[in-house]
DNA sequence: CTTTGGATCGTCT
DNA sequence: GACGATCCAAAGG
């Protein structure tokens, strides 16, 4: 059975709730996905954050209250969805980078028809959005709302208990020290991550 | 397999 | 005026 998260459960700190959400659903009216990999943003303290320097009309849904969709344009070309959590007032979010297809795979694949298979067509938070048809028309939009065109939901299947841990992508030199907070977490096999998380360390010799 | 460069425009300096 | 929380195709090993 599924069931539309609680805004309750969203109202904790990014870094807590981003793990939480593996293997969650996003579903659309034509569609629904497995998330597969998500990386936590902070408001002020976070560098890499597009809320470290305040509310802007772009970031705006990012101060809203836990359960709304925060999307935003980037590159000249491209969507990217997040999931608002923590306290009302302060920003925060959980990029939502990858999932894999439980349903509508075809208006997905009509959407994005140059993706190599169906584990790509999801792997990544571009990608993500152009499969589901998701743009900024969603931004500030209520996840939690279960009659909503959009919204995340659960069905019973829990987050890993040891998600891969790696730091987050795409983040430039002037995020300083918070390019390597470890703030990516995905489901580990899974064959549609954007990008492999890099292998643990090697333990001493057998 | 990895690396590189182009696309393309809203947002903030 | 510079730069992206990216993606893709093409070129190189």
């Amino acid at each position: 059975m599924r069931r539309v998260w609680s805004r309750a459960a969203l109202e904790g700190d990014p870094v807590s709730v981003a793990p939480r959400l593996l293997n969650a659903l996003l579903v659309t009216n034509d569609g629904a996905v497995r998330i597969v990999e998500v990386e936590a943003y902070r408001g002020s303290g976070d560098a890499a954050s597009h809320a470290v320097m305040g509310e802007t009309a772009r970031n705006r849904s990012m101060f809203g209250p836990p359960g709304t969709l925060y999307v935003y344009f980037t590159y000249g070309m491209h969507y990217c969805a997040n999931v608002v959590c923590g306290q009302p007032g302060e920003a925060g979010a959980v990029l939502l980078r990858a999932a894999t297809v439980v349903d509508g795979l075809d208006a997905m694949t009509a959407r994005r028809p140059t993706s190599r298979g169906p584990d790509q067509l999801c792997a990544g938070p571009a990608r993500l959005c152009t499969a589901l048809g998701i743009t900024r028309l969603d931004d500030g939009a209520d996840l939690c709302d279960p009659a909503a065109a959009i919204r995340l939901e659960h069905d019973g299947v829990p987050p890993p208990v040891a998600p891969l841990v790696g730091t987050r992508i795409g983040i430039g030199r002037r995020a300083g020290a918070a390019a390597g907070f470890p703030w990516r977490y995905g489901i580990g096999g899974s064959r549609a991550l954007s990008r492999p998380f890099p292998s643990p360390p090697e333990g001493p010799h057998p």
